[in-house]
DNA sequence: CATAACGTAGTT
DNA sequence: AACTACGTTATG
């Protein structure tokens, strides 16, 4: 650490004129002189206050301040893929950097239960007033150069003007200091306590806010501490305490004026930082409405009353907040259970709504781990899948109905209304509309899918889990890349590619250490970074393509269910025996109704109920999974499609498949397809082209009917590609370069090299490799990159 | 300057 | 006590 003492002396003189005009505000603590520039005067002054853990105690010890939990950041979960998600422990990550994830930064962080009261010793008191101005000075304020937390009340400073950061809760700067004449300075030079939480760290919401609002007034003088903070006008006191579920108010189109200059600036870092998924300002941290709702967060419900409260009046939160401040901590407590029991409350409305899911939960609960041991799929249905040499070079001779959308592209776009709302060819909404409300509508609808799809997830582990175990063998193969993936796989068995061949089974890498379940399982989540990293982007990217497009897109899953995505999936090998016939009773007997009987019972079943059967046993769950209960599988609008969803899909077989509005990527649909040769009916309507293209270069033989309403991107070009025949896709060949024929040198009786369909093979390679050889094992060229032996020698 | 790493405050 | 993660420091 290099320490300047000329900084020291410069820090020092100015503390010490502080100090003659504050009498109460603590000496600078020498540690703080790290700082040796002028520039790093901010960091200085924050390291002074919170480096030191001696002076802590001491009034200008600042106080670090934690989460709001109110906010859309703080509600929501981690994302699982930013840098600090993957450090922490949870996701397979060393758990050095100790951040949180950078989608849950709060943007209002709040000073902790803990602080009080400098003067009087005291948390904030603001909810025993009525008054605004009254509770303003009873509540605690931060000083954002002394970092002494105060009730402006206990002031004696009273006719020094205070000016209040709107850009954290409880923050200002106080008489004290801003009567110093500080004001200015500080404003410039500091955040404030807790902005780090949303300037600072990497990827962080507020990076460029931060530099945008450098200039712009972001505080706003008080020539009396309390009067005149309730009389801005832009930014009256109390939106300090509605940042939670407001617009920051740089953000906020009635905001306080800020340097246009850097709103671009500020935007272009944030669309870069949301590239991922969102439009442009719906990098601005606060737009929830087009914000996807995602299965495993809590329901918008609670956002969206707290927003209504906000709406509505802004003292409301104030007494929310209120409420939490006495008793300081039970008052938290309570409150903070009171958002638990409004989050629950939802679910059960959730559930009453959705009644198998309901029942299904409950169903679990009673579940013991034993009836987790599921069976693999009928042998029939797998010989059925077999579909190796059906496939056929036409993508789809077969196709006989293709559904598209009239509008253009363009015309698409400058309706908002024409996006997954209209879902398709039922345009039902026509009438812009809140999108909140819109979104909330669909809720109960998407959640019903969603709920299906986790379900589904959820028993596919489960099964895939139990059987992995019971075949000694675990079977991997991710769907992600089975096809079109960097060869660094090494794992992956070369059988792997066979276009499919397999039908819905493929046996992956065996040796990876049979049976070792923990291993596995160890594997699989330690595998969640490279997962990530490496199966979503594409999913992602062709998605953000059309980012100009107002559609309503089903945004791309940045953070699906972590725990299923999470874990490689697995494919089961063909099962060993046929279903059983008849259901093994516990005392040994079978029960007298055949399966054929239980099947037709299960055909009443819907698919939710069917996913809560295959749970009761193995019997059941192979019984279950019969692919003619499963000939319509409907995923529409399922957020994220997962791997598991994707084995699950395929191991049932379906005759039609809805995958409208969903984000599937390329590489999933194409490794879908391509195991799934029954297929007749897909439906894609609201799909990216990106994704839609896989069909380009898969096979579907029997497809028939095939929804492309509301692809995006789709023109001539592309009808023209997915009308013709397939390129050649058989990916184990993919990824053969010319490297590869240097291998075959070893190959002495070799007759025969057919590489026609490795697009990194070059003709030159071919006809090096032939030159190289002609010594040894004369070849030619008798096609492009065929080479054949000219001369059979026995 | 960006970001990894760290000590430890704050919460559960 | 365990856990999360803030705000700083170290490093490249």
């Amino acid at each position: 650490m290099a320490m300047s003492l000329s900084a020291d002396d410069e820090d020092y003189d100015s503390d010490t004129a502080e100090q003659q005009r504050l009498p109460n505000r603590p000496k600078p603590k020498m540690a703080a002189s790290t700082a040796t520039t002028p520039a790093a005067t901010t960091s200085s002054s924050t390291a002074t206050a919170v480096k030191l853990p001696s002076n802590r105690t001491s009034s200008g010890a600042r106080r670090r301040r934690t989460r709001c939990r109110k906010c859309e950041a703080c509600v929501r979960t981690e994302c699982g893929e930013c840098h600090f998600c993957k450090d922490m422990k949870k996701f397979g990550g060393p758990g050095r950097m100790k951040q949180s994830c950078i989608m849950r930064q709060c943007i209002a962080p709040v000073l902790p239960h803990t602080a009080v009261c400098v003067v009087c010793g005291e948390a904030g008191k603001e909810d025993t007033l009525d008054d605004e101005d009254e509770k303003f000075n009873a509540m605690l304020m931060e000083c954002s150069i002394c970092n002494e937390i105060v009730h402006p009340n206990c002031l004696k400073v009273k006719d020094a003007a205070g000016v209040v950061n709107d850009e954290l809760p409880n923050c200002w700067e106080c008489p004290k200091c801003n009567y110093a004449g500080k004001t200015g300075k500080a404003c410039k030079q500091k955040r404030g306590p807790g902005f780090k939480y949303a300037s600072n760290l990497p990827g962080s919401l507020l990076r460029e806010q931060k530099a945008g609002r450098e200039e712009g007034d972001q505080t706003s003088t008080c020539a009396s501490s309390m009067k005149r903070k309730s009389e801005r006008e832009e930014t009256p006191r109390l939106k300090t305490e509605d940042l939670p579920s407001r617009l920051p108010p740089l953000l906020s189109p009635s905001g306080l004026p800020r340097p246009r200059s850097e709103v671009p600036n500020f935007l272009r870092k944030k669309r870069k930082l949301f590239d991922d998924d969102e439009e442009e300002d719906e990098a601005s941290a606060k737009k929830k409405p087009k914000k996807p709702w995602r299965p495993e967060e809590p329901l918008i419900p609670k956002l969206s009353h707290m927003k209504t409260e906000e709406e509505e009046d802004n003292s409301d939160e104030e007494e929310e907040r209120q409420e939490k401040r006495e008793p300081p901590r039970r008052s938290f407590k309570k409150d903070y259970s009171t958002v638990r029991k409004e989050e629950e409350h939802e679910k059960e409305r959730r559930e009453e709504r959705d009644p198998p899911f309901r029942s299904l939960k409950d169903f679990n609960n009673l579940r013991k781990e034993e009836d987790q041991e599921e069976e693999k799929e009928d042998d029939d249905e797998e010989e059925e899948e077999d579909n190796n040499g059906k496939r056929g070079r036409d993508s789809s001779p077969a196709l006989k109905n293709i559904s598209l959308s009239l509008e253009s592209d363009a015309s698409r776009c400058s309706s908002p209304r024409a996006g997954p709302s209209s879902e398709g060819s039922e345009t039902q909404e026509k009438a812009p509309r809140a999108r909140a409300k819109r979104h909330r509508r669909k809720l109960p609808n998407r959640q019903l899918s969603t709920e299906l799809s986790k379900q589904l997830n959820m028993e596919i582990r489960r099964t895939e889990h139990s059987l992995a175990n019971e075949n000694q063998q675990p079977l991997k193969s991710e769907p992600e890349d089975s096809e079109n993936e960097e060869p660094k796989r090494g794992l992956r068995n070369g059988t792997a590619g066979n276009g499919g061949g397999g039908g819905g089974v493929e046996r992956g890498a065996g040796g990876e250490g049979g049976g070792e379940r923990p291993h596995l399982r160890a594997r699989e989540m330690n595998g969640t970074s490279w997962e990530l990293r490496h199966f979503y982007p594409p999913q992602i990217t062709p998605l953000g393509l059309n980012r100009s497009s107002p559609t309503i897109r089903p945004l791309p899953a940045r953070s699906p269910p972590k725990c299923v995505q999470m874990e490689r999936h697995v494919i089961r090998p063909p099962p060993i025996c046929p279903p059983p016939d008849r259901l093994p009773l516990a005392d040994g007997r079978n029960h007298i109704a055949p399966r054929e009987a239980w099947l037709t019972i299960f055909s009443h079943l819907s698919h939710r109920e069917l996913c809560v059967c295959m749970r009761v046993c193995r019997t059941w769950n192979r019984w279950c999974c019969d692919k003619r209960l499963w000939t319509h599988i409907d995923l529409k609008r399922c957020k994220s499609i997962t791997p598991l969803m994707l084995s699950g899909i395929i191991r049932r077989q379906p005759i039609t498949l809805d995958l409208s509005w969903t984000n599937i990527s390329k590489k999933q649909l194409s490794w879908l397809i391509n195991r799934l040769p029954g297929l007749r009916v897909l439906l894609l309507s609201g799909c990216s082209w990106v994704a839609v293209s896989a069909l380009c270069t898969s096979s579907c033989p029997l497809l028939r009917t095939l929804d492309l309403q509301w692809v995006e991107g789709l023109k001539d070009p592309q009808m023209r590609d997915l009308l013709s025949p397939p390129t050649d896709n058989r990916p184990v060949c993919n990824r053969v370069t010319d490297q590869s024929l240097s291998y075959f040198k070893r190959c002495g009786s070799i007759c025969r090299i057919d590489l026609r369909f490795c697009k990194q093979v070059s003709r030159q390679a071919c006809e090096r490799f032939i030159a190289e050889m002609s010594v040894i094992v004369p070849f030619q060229l008798q096609e492009d990159k065929l080479l054949q032996k000219l001369h059979s020698t026995p």
